[in-house]
DNA sequence: TTAAATTTTCAATAATTATTGAAAATTTGG
DNA sequence: CCAAATTTTCAATAATTATTGAAAATTTAA
């Protein structure tokens, strides 16, 4: 495999990975080309590279830019906005996870302890709504918890003495 | 909150949360009302229940047994087909991402190494690729036998002890 | 076997989501 | 301040994905 093919390979690989991760196809390969440049990016570089539009990669990059993962440079005697990302991929998954868990598992949790604390009116259909909906509750807090924590330790000394715990 | 509004709103919340896990509304709110109902339930009530046609039933339900999640009940006298789910959350849990690793992290984990294995030529561009996606691919698999591991213990000890030990 | 009950399939259509492109707004060098 | 360069906005459109519904296939009771 030569450079190029590992290259669009890598961008449309990202792109269509970016559902899994909560962004869209344009918004993730934007990031996985700024993440193999070894350069910032202009506008004009990013819709050429990936044949997409202007609006579409104003949308994007902006987005981008609210999640934390890009960052605007200020390029010396240039007018045009020059873009970087984030180059440190654990740095990289701890913004996705904080983003992702704030914008998302927050307030699920939120909504799972409200069904969970409806009255118990005595009726078995109440009953195992109530149980069930205190499970999940308990579980994605959790897991929420564990996520949080394992992806602040900068070091990565946690994942690596738990995985050899386990092992 | 009565129980009408709260199983409303758990099953809403649960659908639109589907593609989190990687599956479609229909799909999860079927899973929703099986995991909250007090008995096996049949395609007719399912589609009575979610006001959804009997062919999008019928795929959706189909899918989730492929997911393992959804099971046949056999019914005594009865010519039509009931289903549950299964109702141990950390069982659910454990099925969710084990199917997740399998059909999505893995097939990228494959295309990391691959591309992270091409041949150095010397270019920055060459090594930014290779650095890059090497370090992906080592968080890709870090993350994936953290994910795996932790979800296997059964009795959840593994979590509870994790949580102590870092708070 | 047969025929009624039930489930599955899939082409047509609807709903949703992403993308374009050009006008409007903003920024900046002179 | 002006005007060129640049970015943003957003209505229109395209692309994608989900859903329907009825015909075909399958299952099962008698």
């Amino acid at each position: 495999m030569e450079y190029q093919e590992a290259k669009e390979k890598f961008i449309s690989t990202w792109g269509s990975l970016g559902t899994l991760w909560g962004i869209n196809k344009a918004m993730a390969q934007i990031q996985a080309l700024l993440f193999i440049s070894t350069k910032p990016l202009t506008t004009e570089e990013i819709m050429a590279e990936l044949k997409i539009s202007r609006g579409n990669t104003s949308m994007n990059v902006r987005q981008l830019i609210d999640w934390g993962i890009v960052n605007k440079e200020l390029v010396a005697g240039e007018r045009k906005e020059f873009f970087t990302t984030e180059k440190d991929v654990q740095e990289l998954a701890r913004i996705i996870a904080k983003e992702r868990s704030r914008r998302e598992i927050k307030p699920v949790i939120k909504i799972l302890q409200d069904v969970s604390g409806i009255k118990d009116d005595g009726r078995a259909e109440t009953q195992e709504l109530i149980k069930q909906t205190k499970a999940l509750h308990e579980l994605a807090k959790t897991a929420d918890s564990l996520l949080n924590k394992v992806v602040d330790q900068k070091q990565n000394w946690l994942t690596k003495s738990i995985l050899k715990m386990i092992n």
